[in-house]
DNA sequence: ACCTCAAATCTATAGGCTTCGATATGGGTA
DNA sequence: TACCCATATCGAAGCCTATAGATTTGAGGT
């Protein structure tokens, strides 16, 4: 089950639709903290909640420069998350789950 | 912010590790219920529940044959989100949101 | 018709998440 | 040093979710 945590951390920060749109807003290039506010409804402390949950799955770098905080994505986490649904779809036939072997890619970590 | 909410019924349906690992197994082939239940610690009630969700996400198919429920995962949903992962690594450049001209992917239509 | 079994639904509860206002932190500036 | 301003953190309120037990539904067998 532990494999899947690392996931399962992006999914749960993309699961929120105003993240999903901060994240999108960022594949175009480095924001500013206080340009992604201007573009929501939210309090200032509510969007550094949300950039704090981003980049500690790890979607999202913050980087420091003097009173302002830039965000951009994490390429290197967009491309692992991209491929565990490539996953998905490729490997099929390899699997005798129907027998109840325990076999599927997830099987072994569960007992 | 209307456009992302499909995608992000997805994502929080893969939040839930239990629900990522039984996508997971999906990929393998389609599965009755009862065997999913099997690799789980977890009461009958509760998996239907999880069930429900990746079926009401798209991810995931129940095809109902006597007393018992197949689930299969939709490869049309699995591809759809993947490009959500794809675009964010591709069309840089084009948007000028570090004007605040509300210009990104995602701007449109958060007025 | 009755019983059995797989699955879905109902109900309740505990824990987590989103949000905000208030406060703290820390850099730039006068 | 004293004061702004951009962020981060704290604390509380309300909402949402995961979970299990009990019940219901519906198909198959006796």
């Amino acid at each position: 089950m532990e494999r899947y945590l690392e996931n399962t951390k992006v999914f749960k920060a993309l699961g929120d639709p105003k993240r999903a749109m901060i994240v999108d807003m960022l594949s175009c290039g480095e924001l500013c903290a206080c340009m992604i506010l201007e573009k929501f409804e939210m309090s200032q402390s509510t969007l550094s909640h949300h950039m704090k949950l981003l980049c500690e799955c790890g979607l999202v770098k913050g980087r420091e420069q003097g009173k302002w905080t830039y965000y951009s994505l994490d390429t290197d986490t967009v491309s692992r998350t991209k491929q565990f649904f490539s996953a998905l779809t490729s490997d099929k036939g390899s699997c005798i789950c129907k027998e109840g072997a325990g076999c599927c890619k997830g099987c072994d970590e569960n007992e």
